[in-house]
DNA sequence: CCCTAACTATTAGGCTACCTAACTATGAGT
DNA sequence: ACTCATAGTTAGGTAGCCTAATAGTTAGGG
């Protein structure tokens, strides 16, 4: 390989050492989801549809997985009574999918119940621990945007 | 609630984004997962073994899992020979973990293969953005280790 | 028009990775 | 030696993802 263009190796060291946070942070993800009367699947589903009516393939692809999961978990949200199937007034082939008035309550309840555990963890850190994280988050945010295929 | 010792709104926000954060890297390690010829589950439980002789139940640990998910991931693993299971010289009942050539070389490679992608995506980054993103990394692992539990 | 190609969603079947409960074997304390 | 704790495995179950196959709908070209 040519020097030329080579990422310098502070940029590999950054990668090694954000996979590693990203390695470790499943393990968080899983403990903030035993949290919750909703899975983190399920919690991820609702939220997409706090704005009515979105068609099964936009919420399949705004989740990043395929059709027939995203149908699946509304399936099961929608024997809770916590989502319904509309058709699409426009095309018949689509269904738009909406919340019910419990769908709401959960998904409050799930992010608040949520949120104060991981509030808890922050309420440790110091100030410029946090000023650090916050200021890395639209970084992430733009990195995970680069995965949106 | 009293309004001593709440938490600030700001705590709050930053909880919220944070988890939507974690919630979207989820499709990230997702992606770096079909990445690669080991699974992430194996991945992180090879990493584990890079000190030879680790105990099925540390493992566990460290991974955040049971142990009989450790035990399940393990014999995946000397199945295809990439780790060894050697009886425990100082208590029998136990059982010591360790990495063949095989094995070695598979982390390796497949660290690399991992690391490449996401460097990929890391050289897309302004300066500014790594500097944000490197200085939030002790942070977040430092909010990771408070969930070993 | 209508026929084909494209698209939306569901169904069927399969896999991975996790879990709990029950078991085996060994170790350690009294 | 008996009991209780500890290490690991086995058995059985669940969630969440996938691909392939299917049904129904739309849209565009002859």
């Amino acid at each position: 390989m040519s020097d030329v263009e080579l990422p310098p190796a502070s940029l590999q060291n950054l990668a090694q050492d954000f996979r590693e946070a990203l390695r470790h942070s499943v393990y968080l993800v899983r403990r903030l989801d035993n949290e919750g009367e909703l899975s983190a699947a399920q919690l991820s589903t609702l939220k997409m549809l706090l704005h009515d009516g979105v068609r099964v393939g936009e919420i399949a692809r705004n989740l990043g997985v395929k059709v027939p999961s995203a149908t699946e978990q509304i399936i099961k949200l929608e024997k809770a009574d916590l989502v319904r199937r509309d058709p699409d007034p426009d095309d018949s082939r689509a269904v738009r999918v909406v919340l019910t008035a419990e769908g709401r309550a959960a998904v409050d309840s799930a992010n608040e119940r949520r949120n104060a555990v991981m509030a808890k963890i922050l309420v440790a850190l110091s100030d410029s621990e946090r000023q650090a994280l916050a200021a890395a988050l639209p970084v992430i945010e733009k990195i995970n945007s680069t995965v949106q295929n």
